[in-house]
DNA sequence: AGCAGAGAACTGGACGGTCCAGTTCTGCAA
DNA sequence: TTGCAGAACTGGACCGTCCAGTTCTCTGCT
């Protein structure tokens, strides 16, 4: 069932080894992300790609190694297409505004049941698998706080905030309007993942009391 | 090695009985914190307990059944430490002060290994287990929160704050100051605990951010 | 262009070795 | 006799390998 959707990043090579390859990529993203890693048997990966154990081994080594190229690419995948097109600040845009909608872009990335589960995933495999978490972190909170400085420091530049140190002012803002929505959705599941217009509320109260700390006195 | 610790919480009863069951649920939660649910296997908790797997099968009727009484005594067990003893604010306190030291009690119990790992733990097994993860969050965060949100809606009513929403003010609070250190040390493992110091350092910024927004304007 | 053949890739199934939850048996000791 | 330790056992799952036979793909020749 929906073994050819060829959802994978990658979208090179149509010869049959490529698309067998992409083929086995997707079916053990969906195996790995519903049973986690010891939950998953080789078997399942083989039946759900329509293609042989022998033809899976052929293209990765082990069940680690495979697990670990999906996670990896997922993680990356995914903080590409939070990071990708970010717009400045126009000269007569509304500051809130503009922090509001990027709070959002952010958030209905990663409150996806997907991204979720491969959080969950990661989280309960940290022992297991220390270099992949480090590598979601990295991918992850990290890059959108690096980012996060950089704009604010251009803000601050401008006179449009007042931040002693941008890190600081990234993480507030970042969890700010994180933190709830993630955590709650993290332990109640998928179902928890709030509506898009309760979102746009928790962005709103966020970026209101971040401005407050760290916006321009506006006197 | 260090199987006759005897942490668990109930420590009533000495019976022979009793303290086998003790034994066990220490050795159990030892496995369990360091291998995962799937990871683990009965023998070595048997083993690790000094006890025979008669004895073990005989207190717990299955391996779920243990795991689920584990996870469920430490979740209730860590919040009650949390949350006993929690003085109000002097009638000549600095509010500041009295905020970070709050931060900083809660901060010190959650970033402990123990509670770390168990965090991690009952993340990754969301999908098998989701009654115990939505426990979690009610005697954790949410009970955290609501805590919180009774705090501010008292300080609201002395003048000392400015709140809309006292349930929001909670949320923005504890996240404030609990993200950062605890998404790290979820992500990069027990090592990236920060220390006491920086604990201090983080909730000041933390609160310095909340009271910007919701202190009362000292003007 | 059309075709033949070589070599790579794949299938389907079986299988060895290992692991494990839960049960049962044996013997010892109070 | 009762209760537990220790060990063996059952039934099943699963990783990784192997093999005989089939299909695909590409190259080079006519």
């Amino acid at each position: 069932m929906g073994s050819e959707a060829s959802e994978n990043t990658d979208a090179e090579g149509d010869g049959r080894s490529a698309r067998k390859r992409r083929a086995i990529l997707d079916a053990a993203t969906e195996v790995f992300l519903r049973s986690g890693y010891l939950g998953t048997n080789m078997d399942e990966i083989a039946a759900l790609s329509a293609v042989s154990k022998q033809t899976v081994y052929k293209h990765f080594s082990s069940k680690e190694a495979l697990f670990i190229e999906i996670v990896g690419g997922m993680t990356t995948g995914a903080g590409d297409i939070v990071h990708n097109d970010v717009a400045e600040l126009g000269r007569d845009e509304d500051l809130s505004a503009y922090l509001v909608e990027y709070a959002l872009r952010q958030l209905t990335v990663v409150l996806t049941p997907r991204i979720m589960q491969l959080r969950r995933l990661v989280i309960g495999e940290v022992t297991r698998f220390p270099e992949l978490a480090r590598v979601l972190y990295e991918r992850g909170p990290a890059r959108a706080m690096a980012m996060l400085a950089g704009v604010f420091q251009g803000l601050a530049e401008r006179g449009l905030l007042t931040i002693d140190d941008p890190q600081i002012a990234a993480s507030h803002f970042n969890w700010l309007i994180m933190s709830e929505p993630l955590n709650q959705a993290m332990l109640l599941g998928d179902d928890a993942i709030p509506s898009q217009a309760d979102l746009r509320r928790n962005a709103e109260a966020g970026v209101r009391v971040f401005l407050a700390a760290y916006g321009r006195p506006a006197r």
